[in-house]
DNA sequence: AACCCGATGTAC
DNA sequence: TACATCGGGTTG
């Protein structure tokens, strides 16, 4: 027998292995040890062949099988499999990143044991003379603790577990494995722990309608901020887990909040686990181990939550669906939100993704009539919605970026006692530092960008590639020491508001503010108290939280996104503004929307703040028909990078005259490019891209590995560093 | 990617 | 002479 095994290298093949001699033979989705070169590696069993490619004498042995039974059910193997091939990522890699980091290690896959000590049925204090005082004291903890207790805890509670071996001797005391509990493993009286919220009329027909659907559903559920999308999430979870199922809950990566995770805890008695960053790796396999086993009923996690195994998947939910960090950046770049779609289709269970501001893809689908759209227009509570603003600062001068008009519009909500919300997408004090006799900015080295200026500390900062330098004193290019900054970023913006609001708390809320720990935590907890104060952030302020006491929220720079190379642009400058909008008002206190912009007249922007988010996609949706722009087509990004320039661009051209040489684009698949990336130079990498575009989605997936096969024979591949980015949401 | 090898460059 | 760096090759 032969095992064919997919290991984790950037190779797009792979290796035959001997089945270890008298083992019986394994089953595809188990991980084996294999020698892999001169190094050992661990792969996943793809499946188990009777030929192989390769001559048979000079394949080599699996090492070890390390699964008894496979750590990737059929259906997780099929996932990862077309999510591979789909993403035309290696297989060996795509499967490991599919695993927690403990299995890719080659750590069993078992619950985390732990000796605990307890005293034997009969033992008591006097069967200790006093003399042995130190033993009696253990003795007595361990009597405090019937359920059993480690030998660190007995530490801390100033017993002496050197001693435990005289007491187990003794026969006073024993220890046993212990396997540990689920958190939250309360079932005695039905899953509700806390009564559901009463549903307004479009929420109870949302719920409603994720209830009735049967097999795989996609549904996109459309609601304004405020219109209580989470309640519909809850009641609609219910339902799953009274059917005895499992729900499985992907949200954006600042999105997993204390809160969030508290409120379904709140509300129900079965286990609730969190899958994030922040966890050890031993507490990630611990609750993929729970949900495999199908004790853990909700699962709540990022990005590679989607591969998550679950024995009784009921619902899968997708917050945010939108956001753009459900789409990995680099390496394996899948989406986890279309790799929702897929399991909810190969699992036939419903799928909800939820928005304020959906994607244009998931729109279109609505439209298209794969998905089911559902509307909540409504704000819970009675809460009106934000008033929208175009400021025209056309002629104006701006002080560190604000207009005379916003400076006093701050001051009178501030005077009514209310908190202002300021958003600018940019850290630092500026984002350049420009000679003011000769014009020359100080550039980073390594990039195509300028050095940003910080105050806090002094420093200049390349936020492209980390880069990070003293402050000169003087230009190097003519000597002059009149270097000033140009333009602002928050630093800037904070210094200028303390001046004009000097008995004002001025809260700074970005990278830079927030890297100690709970700072942002104490920033919160000082906004929450209600005081009237001002807030200035980047895009950290846009998501998750909320503001009950703010009432004007400015966008001081809404002409950012407006103009860029990216098409998606607009989408993203109109989720975000919308995004930051939502974080003001609530119930009582109606909410202001002041957008500062140098295009009062600009007609996207317009029908955003005047007609809404649907009138705005609509346009937007037209724009791209007409532009045979996603979501009307399909793209695949091929990235080429290396350290001369020319070099990766020439690759890219070869690969296309090779490509039609050999005739490997069908009809429509169109070829355009190669064009140096926008920033050509990055982190001392000169980048170029090409992109493959269709109208038909099976022709670029037939197109791709070809091209991928070209790359990898190509002999310039060894300088150029290549990778394929299918559906990508940036170029760059 | 991780690892090895051989050729060439360079600090002492 | 010892070492670092670069280009090229290999993985069953």
């Amino acid at each position: 027998m032969i095992y064919r095994v997919a290991i984790p290298t950037p190779l797009h093949r792979l290796f035959d292995y001997r089945q270890p001699l008298n083992e019986p033979p394994a089953q595809p989705g188990c991980r084996v040890r294999v020698p892999f070169g001169r190094r050992e590696a661990i792969g996943i069993l793809v499946s188990i062949e009777t030929t192989s490619e390769f001559p048979l004498d000079k394949l080599k042995p699996v090492s070890e099988v390390l699964d008894q039974t496979p750590v990737f059910s059929d259906d997780l193997f099929a996932l990862t499999r077309w999510a591979a091939s789909y993403y035309q990522h290696p297989l060996g890699d795509a499967l490991q990143q599919a695993l927690p980091v403990l299995l890719r290690q080659g750590q069993p896959a078992r619950f985390a044991h732990q000796t605990l000590w307890h005293t034997a049925p009969d033992a008591t204090l006097e069967a200790i003379t006093a003399r042995a005082f130190r033993q009696r004291e253990l003795l007595q903890l361990l009597l405090e603790h019937p359920g059993g207790i480690s030998a660190d805890a007995l530490r801390a509670e100033g017993g002496d577990p050197a001693l435990l071996k005289s007491l187990q001797q003794k026969g006073l005391a024993q220890s046993f494995e212990h396997h540990p509990d689920l958190p939250h493993a309360d079932l005695t009286d039905g899953v509700i722990r806390e009564a559901p919220l009463t549903l307004h009329d479009e929420q109870a027909q949302a719920v409603e309608a994720i209830r009735a659907a049967r097999g795989f559903s996609p549904l996109l559920l459309e609601g304004v901020t405020g219109s209580g999308k989470t309640e519909v999430y809850l009641q609609a979870i219910q339902s799953c887990l009274e059917r005895g199922q499992q729900a499985l809950v992907l949200v954006p990566e600042i999105g997993l909040t204390p809160q969030t995770l508290s409120r379904f805890k709140a509300r129900f008695r079965v286990p609730v686990l969190a899958l994030h960053s922040g966890m050890t790796d031993r507490q990630r396999l611990d609750a993929w181990l729970w949900a495999r086993e199908g004790s853990a009923r909700i699962l709540i996690g990022t990005r590679s939550a989607i591969f998550t195994p679950l024995s009784r998947p009921g619902l899968i939910i997708v917050d945010e669906e939108h956001d753009s960090s459900f789409k990995q950046q680099d390496g394996f770049r899948y989406h986890a939100r279309d790799l929702a779609i897929f399991r909810a289709n190969q699992l036939k269970i419903p799928v909800v993704l939820g928005s304020a501001t959906p994607s244009l893809e998931s729109l279109q689908n609505t439209r298209s009539g794969r998905y089911q759209h559902l509307h909540l227009t409504r704000r819970a509570g009675n809460a009106t919605p934000p008033v929208f603003k175009l400021l025209d600062i056309r002629q104006q001068t701006l002080d560190a970026g604000l207009s005379a008009a916003l400076i006093s519009q701050i001051r009178s909500h501030l005077e009514q006692g209310t908190q202002v919300l300021l958003f600018l997408n940019r850290r630092g004090f500026s984002p350049a530092l420009i000679c003011h006799d000769c014009g020359t900015p100080v550039d980073c080295t390594r990039c195509d960008a300028r050095m940003t200026l910080h105050r806090q500390p002094p420093h200049l900062h390349c936020h492209h590639c980390d880069r990070q330098t003293p402050i000169p004193r003087a230009c190097a290019q003519c000597g002059s020491s009149q270097l000033r900054p140009a333009g602002s970023g928050t630093e800037r913006v904070e210094d200028r508001l303390q001046v004009h609001f000097p008995d004002t708390p001025v809260l700074r809320v970005d990278r830079d503010s927030t890297q100690r720990k709970h700072a942002l935590e104490r920033i919160m907890q000082q906004v929450h108290q209600g005081e009237p104060c001002i807030l200035v952030g980047t895009q950290m302020l846009a998501k998750g939280h909320h503001f009950p006491k703010v009432t004007l929220v400015a966008v001081l720079d809404a002409d950012a996104g407006l103009f860029s190379a990216d098409f998606r642009g607009m989408e993203k400058t109109a989720q975000l503004i919308l995004q930051v909008a939502g974080r003001a008002g609530r119930a009582d206190h109606p909410g202001e929307v002041v957008l500062q912009t140098l295009h009062a007249e600009h007609p996207m922007l317009n029908t955003l703040v005047h007609a809404g988010y649907e009138a705005f996609a609509s346009e937007e949706l037209r724009l791209r028909h007409a532009g045979y722009l996603p979501p009307f087509s399909h793209h695949a990004l091929i990235r080429a990078e290396a350290n001369r320039q020319g070099l990766a661009e020439s690759f890219l051209i070869s690969l296309r005259e090779l490509a039609q040489q050999q005739q490997l684009l069908p009809q429509g698949v169109q070829c355009i490019g190669p064009f140096p990336a926008v920033m050509e130079k990055r982190a001392g990498l000169f980048r170029a891209q090409m992109l493959m575009q269709s109208p038909h989605r099976p022709a670029l997936q037939h197109a791709l590995p070809l091209l991928t096969g070209l790359m990898q024979a190509h002999p310039e591949a060894r300088r150029v560093r290549w990778s394929i980015d299918v559906d990508p949401i940036d170029s760059y």
